[in-house]
DNA sequence: CTTTTTTGCGCAAACGTTAGAGTTGGTCGT
DNA sequence: ACGACCAACTCTAACGTTTGCGCAAAAAAG
């Protein structure tokens, strides 16, 4: 790679300084128009363009903004990136992603890469290891020095910085409700085993409609998946249960079109022997037929807002108190859960 | 935020200069044992990293890999930036995306942002507001300088770097081959309107399959939709043509699980009546029914790829002249295409 | 023909770090 | 007693940039 020119170079080109060459190039009245104009024109011939990294370290600030989330290849954080990159952009701010891929170590390591000075701020989902073995201190840490740091879905609660979270409560109760008025009678769970709190949020909201409906709270209903198993098989023993369920609610899109699919399979007709909710409205839901009724996440809004938070703290325009944003996830009617007839 | 702790601090903290607080935390050898330890004891308690910013300046590398995609939500590109982020890792990188959401200008100001020092090379696939208007300038300008750049999937045979690219003649090939040999008479071909050389490379191999099976070229099979209008009503088209094809190949997942919806929704029974074969195998091929044959892209080791060959060329261990890395296609067969009696 | 003002530029410090080249002060050998 | 040597530091330059301040010379004012 051809060295870049600097603005070194370009001074020792026309025997002046540094400064006044740095001068002429912001159009600095100080410089006489003469040589401003063939320092500029010099500069432009060689596409200048000031180094980022010595700009940031002068100005202490980099104007980039870090992401962490567990995994990259999955339609809800892809949008919650897209939001995020929309709103940075917007203001100025440019985005550095690192995947944790849900281990605690690689979480660690991209908040010590990042926050060594390569970014103002970072937008966090907690990686699945760390929600378990409950080993929060790399986040207090940063939050004790007040570094900006946003948390997003993935929250928790002992952390004292803003967040964004989508009412999981709600979207299960939702879920359930939905499938209530239908008049779906046994409503299992399909929910994970590890210790995500969104997973028991759902299932906090999926208790409380059953709860508020008057209906029995039947554990066995409740169906946990270990994710270092076979899904299918695991999902296959909820559908074929001796004593199945009349109605679904999963945790995510995965597992809803994968029981919709065992359930076909059985020659089930959906959503008259069996009806189907799932969580996180991607891509699947409107290809699987029939389509997947899901509780809407707004990956993209949440991005958004996780962005705001941020460059407000940066920014300082945020209260000194943090923020927590509440989305309001909603219930997309698809046909798993409408009889077209 | 509070400002980070420095070896400018901590050396005016022990009353020692700065290049004494430096060796002592490199274990210098030049430092007395009773000096190190209580620095480094010192620099441990209040929890010292270097900063990045001044390393990145001072060593002239920033050991960060810059990405330049058209979208991230979407499943190809995604799985793309995982196996690029692997790789990285691995070799002590890190990633930073940007997304030129297909926009020429987005693009320029990703790259120019970019390259002022914040990356030490970028991996990049082509804007299609770029292939389609052919302005590679600030490619040319990059190249020029001998900056390391890597383009995978949409490339430009005329620009001179490394690349990776999905033999998608082939892809187009194999997709279409398939269906001669499963009995299809009539395929057509949905692709898209734009100037994507993906989709015309994917065509080139459509049509030199039919040639090769001494079928006929039939311009009214070829469906070309345009992505402002709506997907759903251009698809239609096609299937409800008066004299409509047996067999459809789409040059993307989306296409292609559209067209087996509203084959299905007209009562059409799928492969029978008629067979489906998309492109990029992402989730949504597993999960329509009957799920979608399709050829898949191996996006992360596409990544993976592309990675290597910039880090090599980063590193100066890549040979002189540019690397074109081809990865072959492979046609997962589902039951779009098979019937199942 | 001085004094004051203006013009046009250079100097130096600062951001945080590293590494090679000095600089002390002391111990040892002869 | 004096050079050699070593330990344990400090200095300095360098990465590339910005900016307030200083300073000379030229221009304007008196």
């Amino acid at each position: 790679m051809k060295p870049r020119i600097t603005l070194k170079k370009i001074a020792k080109e026309f025997g002046v300084s540094i400064s006044t060459v740095s001068k002429a190039l912001k159009d600095s009245h100080e410089i006489s128009e003469e040589t401003r104009e063939k320092i500029q024109a010099f500069a432009d011939f060689y596409n200048y363009k000031p180094n980022s990294l010595a700009l940031q370290l002068r100005n202490q600030k980099t104007s980039v903004i870090g992401v962490v989330i567990p995994e990259i290849v999955h339609h809800f954080f892809s949008t919650v990136i897209d939001g995020i990159e929309q709103y940075a952009n917007e203001k100025g701010y440019n985005v550095m992603v690192c995947i944790s891929n849900e281990s605690h170590d690689k979480e660690v390591s991209n908040f010590s890469f990042l926050t060594n000075g390569s970014v103002d701020g970072l937008i966090v989902s907690i990686a699945r290891e760390t929600q378990h073995n409950q080993n929060y201190e790399h986040y207090e840490a940063l939050i004790n020095d007040d570094f900006p740091i946003v948390l997003f879905d993935r929250v928790n609660e002992d952390l004292k910085c803003d967040k964004v979270i989508i009412d999981d409560v709600a979207g299960g109760y939702k879920a359930t409700n939905h499938l209530i008025e239908i008049g779906s009678k046994r409503i299992a769970l399909i929910t994970t085993k590890d210790f995500l709190t969104v997973s028991s949020l759902r299932k906090e909201g999926y208790l409380k409609a059953l709860l508020n409906a008057g209906y029995p709270i039947n554990e066995d209903l409740i169906y946990y998946i270990d994710d270092k198993e076979d899904l299918y098989e695991q999902i296959k023993e909820v559908v074929e249960d001796i004593n199945p369920p009349d109605a679904i609610i999963a945790v995510n899109e995965i597992y809803a079109a994968t029981a919709l699919k065992i359930a076909k399979r059985k020659g089930m007709v959906i959503p008259n022997d069996i009806a189907i909710v799932g969580f996180t409205s991607g891509l699947i839901s409107e290809f699987t037929s029939p389509s997947l009724s899901a509780i809407v996440q707004h990956g993209t809004l949440m991005g958004r807002q996780a962005a705001e938070l941020l460059i407000n703290r940066i920014e300082n325009k945020a209260p000194v108190e943090f923020q927590k944003e509440v989305i309001s996830p909603n219930l997309k009617i698809r046909k798993s859960t409408k009889s077209s007839f």
